[in-house]
DNA sequence: GCTGAAAGCACCACATA
DNA sequence: TATGTGGTGCTTTCAGC
């Protein structure tokens, strides 16, 4: 595995990383005539950025109304095994409706975000599958009742 | 505005949506080979999805360790002009660091995800920003020690 | 690590069913 | 709404610096 921390990226990986995180569809062309330079050296760099995995995924961001996915929520858990163990986490992480899963400081251990479609869903997925998974003696559940922004897109820095 | 509840999705639409959501670098002619249909066809598609809003953006998922951006952390708020006002939620949209604002059920009125370098940056985030939106009457912070999981992929049904 | 050329393809508008 | 075609321009490899 890669040390990350050092990963050294110049100016022009950040201006590529700023532009692709803005358009991932962004042609190879039009991303070098943004910085001014040959197709097949940005070709090269994007190549590299992937290997390092500093890009880790082009992906598409859907409107989660347009499948009826109108159930968002926070779900705090408390877990017997603690957080320096992974099988919980691990376990949570599978199912595909949990977006997040992260460990935290304080009293309790977790914190996962989960999207399905309806309350009802979201009360079957507790049931069947966080009831079933060991070591998680409580949860609170925070529903979210709208959402104003939400996006993954990171502070690039100019350099 | 479309009414968003009148959104019909058919078979080929949704899986163009699953495609894309897993690579928005797809090639509109590698879509075209994996629904056996004409390139031309999926391309009208995907426009139509794009200008219905159900395509949202085309995003690149970056590393953040590679940006040396180690802090995470979700803040409820209590605000005194409630979640029915626009004011203090388009304040806090705005800061770029604010990756996530939601009005959620309970006592708190916000909740929000926030990514920085560190804990200092965060604290000249929470003092400088923050606290100069009016109708913030109190904060709880939930830092982040470890992230086990972390996309916004939705699942998407077969029809 | 970057450039430039060259072959192969993809893109996309348009005509058509 | 889907298909076929064709010109334009993009992608990607490789030699050379």
């Amino acid at each position: 595995m890669i040390n990350e921390t050092e990963i050294v990226l110049d100016k022009t990986d950040l201006h590529i990383l700023r532009l692709m995180q803005d358009n991932a569809r962004i042609s190879n062309a039009d991303l070098a005539r943004e910085l001014g330079m040959a197709p097949s050296g940005i070709l090269e760099r994007v190549k590299k950025l992937e290997q390092k995995n500093v890009i880790q995924q082009y992906t598409t961001r859907i409107n989660p109304n347009a499948l009826q996915q109108k159930m968002l929520a926070f779900i705090f858990m408390k877990a017997s095994d603690g957080p320096g163990s992974d099988q919980t986490t691990l376990e949570l992480a599978k199912i595909p409706e949990v977006q997040e899963v992260h460990h935290i400081a304080g009293d309790d251990c977790y914190l996962i975000k989960v999207r399905t479609y309806d309350s009802s869903t979201l009360m079957h997925l507790m049931r069947n599958h966080f009831s079933k998974i060991p070591h998680i003696l409580n949860t609170r559940t925070t529903i979210v009742l709208e959402t104003v922004k939400e996006q993954q897109q990171l502070v690039i820095p100019e350099k």
